[in-house]
DNA sequence: CTTTTAAATAGACTCAGCCCAATAAAGCGA
DNA sequence: TCGCTTTATTGGGCTGAGTCTATTTAAAAG
């Protein structure tokens, strides 16, 4: 899931996924995201419409090139857990450590500019997937000392609480310091309603 | 957000949603969803493909035609709440309430075909469409004696539980009764986490 | 019978996402 | 230096969802 490391054979790259990135947030300011099309962001970037597609599975996908890294960070936290920690203590470091290495401007750019993105189709999709691959990380971690059905209500919980520290993150404006304390305040309660059980 | 009141002037509606719900369905068990065009959906219903379109909104909202009846229920049981019951339990009853409603033949078509639909972008977003819906609903009523971020956490999270409550509901087979039950073993934990807060 | 209202339809259009075949730019071995 | 292999870019074409506008049809109301 980390980035495959660049070969040393073949053509170069020409530009970089952030050169789209930035052309693509330049037209998302410009038309909105409906209103921008991908054909518009590769020109821009001073590539073909195909080009954008070896960069990205979707349009929507720019917004999250940097949300990819941190969860495979959990991934990783919660597949080599310390031994004889409980599991809640695991999910709770796991989460946390992933958080605490999020500064103020690593904010994804959708969750700052959530008016110019509306309830599009498509970047709920691009939203859910990440959630989606979140969430069954967690599940799979906590079924290991939790029966199947209350790991997956614990696992989803626990996304909404990533989610939604995630935007209280974000509107705390430039000042908004690390994700991780948010994320503390909205995982506690959560995690001492499920340690009891 | 109730179904609007069927007008008695103007041309009656030739078929329902429901007809064409039934020939999606059928055409998904043939094809599967991704295989399966509107085109197709239409044909088989008897009427044109525009037809559909003023039916629903997208392809993957036949899926959920009784799911948004479920949560115009909650929403109206959180806008009247019984006076001096605190919000945990105001909305911990919403939420029973309108899962007490809902009976073994009541579960979405997508959540015991799962393996038909796969992870198709379109039927996530509209999973989370209604989703969202609910989330907002929740954070509104929550808001009123919580502080915002705390509600929108609880809100998220209440919406991962619901939805782990709805995929065990469904897993959980033909005689797998109301959906109530295992909504309070999803909830429970959760909510009791949140109400020392 | 005429007007009004709402539903069904026809046809055309945009654009995301996918596929395939061709080409360009690099390193490697002879 | 000359192929050979590998990878990235590109062009062209295609399917299908979703949108839009205009037209027609079926009913009720006056």
């Amino acid at each position: 899931m980390t980035d495959a490391p660049r070969p040393t054979r073949g053509r170069p790259r020409l530009g970089s996924a952030s050169l789209l990135e930035e052309a693509a947030f330049e037209l998302f300011l410009e038309n909105g995201f409906a209103g921008t099309t991908v054909e518009q962001i590769s020109t821009r970037a001073g590539v073909s419409r195909n080009t954008f597609f070896n960069y990205f599975t979707a349009k929507s996908d720019v917004f999250w090139v940097g949300l990819d890294a941190s969860i495979d960070r959990v991934e990783a936290a919660l597949e080599a857990p310390p031994e004889g920690s409980p599991t809640i203590d695991t999910l709770h470091d796991a989460l946390l450590g992933a958080a605490s290495l999020l500064g103020p401007s690593d904010v994804p750019w959708a969750l700052t500019h959530f008016e110019l993105i509306g309830s599009t189709h498509e970047v709920m999709a691009s939203v859910i997937g990440r959630a989606t691959r979140l969430s069954h990380l967690i599940e799979r971690a906590a079924s290991a000392s939790a029966e199947p059905a209350l790991a997956r209500s614990l696992s989803f919980a626990c996304v909404g609480a990533v989610v939604a520290a995630m935007m209280s993150w974000a509107e705390a404006g430039p000042e908004r310091g690390l994700l991780a304390p948010h994320l503390e305040r909205a995982l506690s309660p959560l995690l001492a309603g499920f340690a009891d059980v």
